[in-house]
DNA sequence: TTTTGTTTTCAAAATAAATTGAAAATTAGG
DNA sequence: CCTAATTTTCAATTTATTTTGAAAACAAAA
């Protein structure tokens, strides 16, 4: 494989993992692809290169600079803007985190806690507070559990977690 | 908000949250129902309750089934077959790491493997290949997490990992 | 102010994914 | 081997999501 194929392949299976999630192919693509390249791009060389058309690129970029995943860069005298990935895997991760988290666990969060009301109830349907009361604490604990490894230091996670777990 | 209305909120947010996550609303829904059903339910009861056709409730336990999140009860002189859901939530958050993990990162380490032999040519684009080499780095750490993780004992998410996080 | 290059918006079109339901396959009992 | 109950399959349909592209909005320079 040579690397031109090696960066379509990676543009093309970036895409195709982030569908697997929930978060769209062209999303993921406009990533891949400014992550990739050592230069920052325009929307139009971004449109170009992954053959997508201008509203694409412009909503998907903006999603990006939204996630914190993609800076954006003026340059004196030029009216275009160019924008650049994050290159620090460990920020990547952590906005991923966060954004996910936000968008997949908060919204269960509040649902479950408003449910912790009909525990008033529990009696007339122990099973159901029982349930509900287990998924409440886990996800409770997960949520406390991601918003601290997102406040860990950038080697904490590679490093010290992984020898706890081994 | 009464008993009746917060199993329907809990069938119905579980739903969502799940297709936030590239997994289909029925195939969550169902799961919800089964999770808060003490008995065993058939398909036809599962259908009645969600409203659903046939072969989407068939398709869905199945999948749930595969899963390892919802078992099958047979009854001794009856044909039909019930279903029933895994209540540990250690076990449940178990199942799913697993079956993402396999869905969603997976495929990608493999991709980011086959690219390591791309690394011969790395002195002509070496922006390239620190990105595909962090990002492989990290992705097969977290990888090895999710898998201590997963043979983890049921309390260390909750206890141990917990404490040493704060 | 007008012109021109650029970004943003959003309705319509295209694509992808989930759902239905009827027919086929399977299985247990007679 | 039949019959009847049950489960599975899958083509057609429906629903949801993504993408397009032209028009509008915006912003810098003339």
């Amino acid at each position: 494989m040579d690397v031109k194929e090696a960066k379509a392949k990676f543009i093309e299976s970036w895409g195709k993992m982030a569908s697997e999630w929930g978060i769209n192919r062209s999303m993921a693509q406009v990533h891949a692809l400014l992550l990739i390249s050592p230069e920052p791009l325009t929307a139009d060389q971004v449109m170009e290169e992954l053959d997508i058309a201008r509203g694409n690129a412009n909503m998907n970029i903006r999603a990006l600079l939204d996630w914190g995943l993609v800076h954006k860069q003026l340059r004196p005298g030029e009216r275009k803007e160019y924008f650049i990935a994050e290159k620090d895997m460990w920020t990547v991760v952590r906005q991923i985190i966060i954004n996910r988290k936000k968008r997949e666990l908060d919204p269960m969060l509040r649902v479950l806690d408003e449910m912790a009301g009909v525990e008033e109830n529990c009696p007339e349907s122990e099973h159901f507070c029982t349930v509900v009361r287990d998924i409440r604490k886990f996800s409770h604990k997960a949520s406390q559990t991601l918003d601290s490894l997102v406040k860990a230091e950038a080697n904490w996670f590679t490093h010290t977690f992984l020898n706890m777990v081994r």
